[in-house]
DNA sequence: ATCCTAATTGAAAAGACTTTTCAATTAGGA
DNA sequence: TCCTAATTGAAAAGTCTTTTCAATTAGGAT
């Protein structure tokens, strides 16, 4: 299932938000790419459509996407923060380390190890978060 | 093999840097807890050993102590990052949501599914970052 | 279709965090 | 003990993010 503008924005309508220029502009902007987008660069991307899009707008969108887990938030190698939009359930993210190109891995094979975990350091294991960086298909053949 | 301030130091010297009372002041902090450490914490407990130990070189120590990975920087949950001293080799953390408590998993029982991941994405994986979050024994028992 | 109200907006300011610059100090070999 | 390059703290600059506030807007009520 391939999100679209449309099904992001009723999504947004069911958290009983409006759904408004701004708010779609970035929702663009992340749908025009599967690469993580800094809010900078989600502003300036969406500036294409809604053309005094604010980067103040942009972090308070962000904000109300990720607690309604529309989008979700990636640490990348250099330190910078950015934001890809979520697909549903308990997703992982590959990250090509030279082309920030994303790919979602949806199940997630670390049952065993967290249970493994939990017997070993008597926590009650409650979350975990996994980011996974390498080379895409493409970059590998880039010297 | 618990660290020492003597092992630590040790290392900073045998990558050829020098020895000063502003890095003994933030080793002795990393020392003085497992829970990760902020900048300013760590210039804060610091100051005990180092009268006036700046944040600057709380920050300048820390960039030079990760490169020689005698630290690792870990993601709070709540968007801090804080500092914790690095065992050697590759390990993850798990980390208490209520006390920030933190213990290190070494190995790493995540070869298969890297393994899976690599042949289902087709990238060349080259590194991966996992934090665990839970409750600790301790904070089990507090409601 | 128009009105109304609360939600939402952009700009400016404030705030937090981190890095750079630079003169003064210090570690540690000569 | 001396010397030199590494290291330091303070101040300034820079970046990123949040808060404030008056103006605008979405979308249900009329």
């Amino acid at each position: 299932m391939t999100a679209t503008l449309e099904t992001l924005a009723q999504q947004l309508r069911e958290h009983g938000h409006k759904l408004t220029q701004p708010r779609c502009a970035v929702l663009h902007a992340l749908l025009s790419t599967a690469k993580p987008l800094s809010p900078a660069e989600i502003q300036a991307l969406g500036q294409g459509f809604c053309a005094d899009l604010g980067l103040v707008t942009v972090y308070r969108t962000l904000e109300l996407m990720e607690e309604i887990e529309l989008v979700r938030p990636v640490h990348l190698a250099d330190g910078c923060h950015g934001y890809v939009l979520a697909t549903p359930g308990h997703t992982h993210h590959v990250i090509c380390e030279r082309c920030h190109a994303v790919i979602e891995i949806s199940g997630c094979g670390m049952g065993d190890f967290l249970n493994f975990v939990a017997e070993r350091t008597g926590y009650r294991i409650t979350g975990h978060w996994l980011e996974i960086s390498g080379l895409c298909a493409d970059c590998q053949h880039i010297p």
